[in-house]
DNA sequence: CGAAAAGTTGATCTACATCAACGTGCGTGG
DNA sequence: CCACGCACGTTGATGTAGATCAACTTTTCG
């Protein structure tokens, strides 16, 4: 593990640009945010960022890299649970959890901002629509884990595959690291096999059908997707579970109450009680 | 839908007691979320409260009855995310989204009470501890997804069957709905299946292994568990996600801030500030 | 009582797992 | 700098858990 400071400006942070995908914050927003992810550490690959059983440590924030959420059984058989993908948050319940029912592993080498927990209930109190934004980042991720266990009770294992393709592509196209539906992708088929509850094998024979139809090409870490389309056809892709559609109204009616400290500030299309 | 005025006190409301298996809460705690329970509604089986693609509505407790949280792909197969038990939330996070990617559909006919969305702002602001305890509630079920998740994944038909009866066993336990290992379970074989990812055929054919290996009974809609040991033992069930573990210290330290209406008033063996 | 829904069981099929062998890129240590 | 080892990918052959099909029974309920 190896401290480090920030070096982006927090507008180019990646949780910042995917909460800005839902909701315009405000300045004093995103100093106290910016303020959230100061200290910051690195990590090497396969590293445990958190391990199934242990106590939960401090909140963090993926700022850069890939790292799986994974529950492992008695036996060894694993099921990754999520992709932890820049901008998305590690152990943000871990206030309210003795101990974590899952691990969480870097894949690649990562930049992880890191807070104490204690920080979640003065967010709660002084910005509480950044709270919001943070919990729509949670709940949303509860929806993906919902969708992927659409796929493992009911896709075809063709179908699955596509629907994580294209799911990573949205997901990355958000915080700019996807364009022209190409991306890289560093995981190996095991990880793959065990996200979407499949064997090494029939990863493997599952992509080279979706290369041999020209949906999607590989070379290395590097997936071109040719025919997003089409691609989300075969995986019946419904971007609906990813609540990517801005902040509905009542949202600031609920959250923009008394006890924050900056006062209403309208700033850009959402704002309080119209 | 029938309305009907509350009957039971709120000492004996599903919610409640769940919460009470987490945090101690306050006289004035308790009063507020017993006017949250105030609005009931009644429901008939089989009716939809919430549907895939619609917007949410108000909040929902349910405090009676069955329901299913399922989602559909186009061709109709159906995946059953979780079961909507007694003392569970119905759509917390409808502030935060446009529209359900999932439905709701009662499986008996159900109590619930419901609030505006707004409310949830007001709870935060004015009953931290209650949120927080709200909140634990919802990742809570989140954890049960992911647990749900690597079951399909990675268990076999009856490991999953297995865990699935245990799983509700121990939810059942906490709401007074099950005692002496048996309990009511209001499903058919067609939702078990669409719950555990599996053909009506072959959930068939696995419970008759459980009853013929006796460590179930089965008549009508009771289910006896004969022995849940043995049965969490082919379930590899480990309750470490229904994170039943009384509420950490931190909580406390987090969330009883200066913002809240009940000054402190340590009342059981969860004291802010030891 | 009658019809529809739910449960049950056997026969057969198939999507995916498992087993096995080999290829390929790459880091490392001699 | 080469060679060895090792992780990862690929492909064929074979096995099997669970799906599908079909027929029948039992329960539920209007």
């Amino acid at each position: 593990m190896t401290r480090a400071p920030a070096s982006r400006a927090i507008e180019h942070t990646p949780l910042w640009l995917k909460l800005s995908s839902y909701l315009v914050l405000s300045d004093e927003e995103k100093s106290y945010l910016s303020d959230l992810e100061r200290t910051i550490v690195r990590e090497p690959p396969r590293t445990d960022l958190l391990q199934q059983g242990e106590r939960y440590r401090d909140v963090r924030i993926m700022r850069d890299g890939w790292a799986i959420r994974h529950k492992a059984l008695p036996d060894g058989r694993r099921q990754v649970v999520n992709f932890v993908l820049p901008g998305d948050l590690i152990g943000m319940y871990c206030t309210l959890f003795e101990s974590a029912d899952h691990s969480v592993t870097t894949l690649t080498a990562v930049e992880v901002a890191s807070f104490p927990p204690e920080r979640i209930g003065e967010l709660f109190r002084s910005f509480p629509r950044l709270a919001a934004a943070l919990a729509w980042s949670g709940a949303r991720e509860e929806a993906i884990v919902a969708e992927r266990l659409l796929s493992l009770g009911r896709r075809t294992a063709l179908e699955r595959t596509a629907h994580l393709i294209v799911e990573l592509l949205r997901r990355l196209s958000i915080v700019n690291m996807a364009a022209d539906g190409h991306f890289v992708l560093p995981v190996t088929q095991e990880i793959l096999a065990d996200a979407l509850g499949l064997s090494i094998v029939h990863i493997n024979r599952t992509l080279r059908r979706l290369r041999d139809s020209g949906l999607i090409e590989l070379n290395g870490q590097r997936i071109t997707v040719n025919d997003v389309r089409q691609l989300a056809s075969v995986g019946q892709f419904d971007e609906l579970y990813l609540h990517l559609i801005r902040a509905p109204r009542r949202l600031e009616r609920a959250f923009s109450g008394a006890h924050h400290h900056n006062g209403a500030r309208p700033d850009g299309e959402d704002r309080p009680k119209a």
